[in-house]
DNA sequence: CTCAAAAGTTAGGTAGGCCTAAGTTTAAGG
DNA sequence: CCTTAAACTTAGGCCTACCTAACTTTTGAG
């Protein structure tokens, strides 16, 4: 609540790295964070045993890690940042895409919040980053979209692109080539059987593509019928994710 | 010369801190540097040994300290960071010029090159920064103006401003106010004797400043009679500063 | 020339952030 | 249940970058 000391940047993206995983779980595991941060597990029991010492987080030995409220509002401000300055990298200097993410995990750190607000203002305060993930707002509101993964859109159905992981250039590469990208209106033509290659189809161009690269991109839940354009504004905010997928940590 | 590991920001700080030092007074001092960088001089010695046995410095312990070529190659890489996100910050971002220097001081370190060239490309390739500093190019050939300061200035006469120090916002803010910013034309009205009051002609105004800050700001050394504009591109470039001001270290 | 202050260095210590190797706990299969 | 592999933690180090306190060298005033 009050003036905490500033967050060191691996601080900082022990947190972002806890929050997603959190988000995605219930609760993040040390070898998650582990991978998620590319350091040694034992690393991380250390740095989660300081953080929980200064009230970042709750760690159950052996049990997982949770984000407290303070821990939640410190990531989502860094997640903000990291967002703001990849839309800004894209939409303003030209960077492609696939190489704005390792330059926003540095900056995201060295930014002051106004440089921050000062290119989300250049932007007209984007609402998503270039892989369409949601910025959080300046006080720490996030509005996750219902979505599902293109793999599971039925034959015949259109939707619109929502997202993809910005950790893996060379699909984001690809994703750019075959124009698949947040906003893009995408059909599912034809998919064959046993996990087979998928036909879409996006504009005038037909690509196939494989059941793993479907599967990791995100379009909207709802069927899009024609050009509607859903207002993203205006709708109520939720603090966190939707509803975490359980898995092996469940934390108590 | 070959691929040297990347460098931390507080290195990065000490080599810039040393070069500014070194082109003033031909060598470092470590309490100049302990000043310049906010540290206890025992942190610059143990620093500056580390850095030597690493080739970014020579080191006579007592005496002072130089860059080597190598040292000099990262300085400068830092100063052309520093000074192009300086540029971009007010150029582009609207920043006032007093409030960039701390920005930059920690963008430098997290940007990558390819930012930085973007940057600068998006500027037209500035060769000075918002204080009139001037930009190395990336290849590390740096091209210092022959100046005076305004306190030098004769009577009656009128001169371009060139530069003043980034350092101290409220002054910057105050330059500001009297429209006293580089490439401005600045006329030496009248000087009162006993280091008194000097009474300048900045477009229509006279604004009286007193000499201790007419002594911080640097004008072209040739007298400017009306709008000849100087060409500063096509000559040649020198590696390092003009002629150091001989002080205390002469190291060796 | 002397000698004390200033400048610089050395010694010893802290904190952050990482590592490997050696335990400990948990979960899961048989 | 028992056993064992996987997940996790603990122990013991290392490196960077800082600090203070104590000592050494240089310098310059008298
Ligand atoms: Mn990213
Ligand atoms: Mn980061
Ligand atoms: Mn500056
Ligand atoms: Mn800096």
């Amino acid at each position: 609540m009050h003036a905490r000391p500033a967050l060191t940047g691996p601080v900082e993206d022990y947190l972002k790295a806890i929050y997603e995983l959190e988000s995605r779980f219930g609760a993040a595991a040390t070898s998650d964070v582990a991978h998620a941060l590319d350091v040694a597990p034992a690393s991380v029991t250390g740095m989660v045993r300081r953080l929980a010492t200064q009230g970042y987080l709750d760690h159950v030995p052996y049990r997982g890690v949770q984000l407290t409220p303070c821990g939640r509002q410190a990531a989502l401000r860094t997640i903000r940042r990291h967002r703001i300055l990849e839309s800004y990298l894209t939409g303003v200097l030209g960077y492609p895409w696939d190489r704005v993410h390792d330059e926003a995990e540095r900056l995201e750190h060295a930014a002051s919040d106004d440089l921050i607000e000062r290119m989300a203002a250049a932007l007209g305060h984007p609402t998503a980053d270039p892989h369409g993930a949601p910025i959080p707002t300046a006080d720490g509101l996030i509005e996750e979209q219902p979505h599902r993964t293109l793999a599971e859109l039925p034959v015949g159905e259109t939707a619109r692109m929502l997202r993809v992981s910005d950790k893996n250039p060379s699909l984001l590469r690809y994703l750019a080539e075959i124009a698949l990208q947040p906003g893009a209106e995408v059909t599912m033509v034809a998919r064959a059987p046993f996990d087979g290659p998928i036909t879409l189809r996006i504009g005038n161009s037909e690509p196939v593509v494989g059941p793993n690269l479907a599967a990791q991109v995100l379009v909207a839940a709802m069927p899009s019928s024609g050009l509607r354009s859903a207002d993203a504004s205006g709708s109520l905010p939720s603090t966190a994710a939707s509803k975490p997928k359980s898995r092996k940590p469940t934390a108590r």
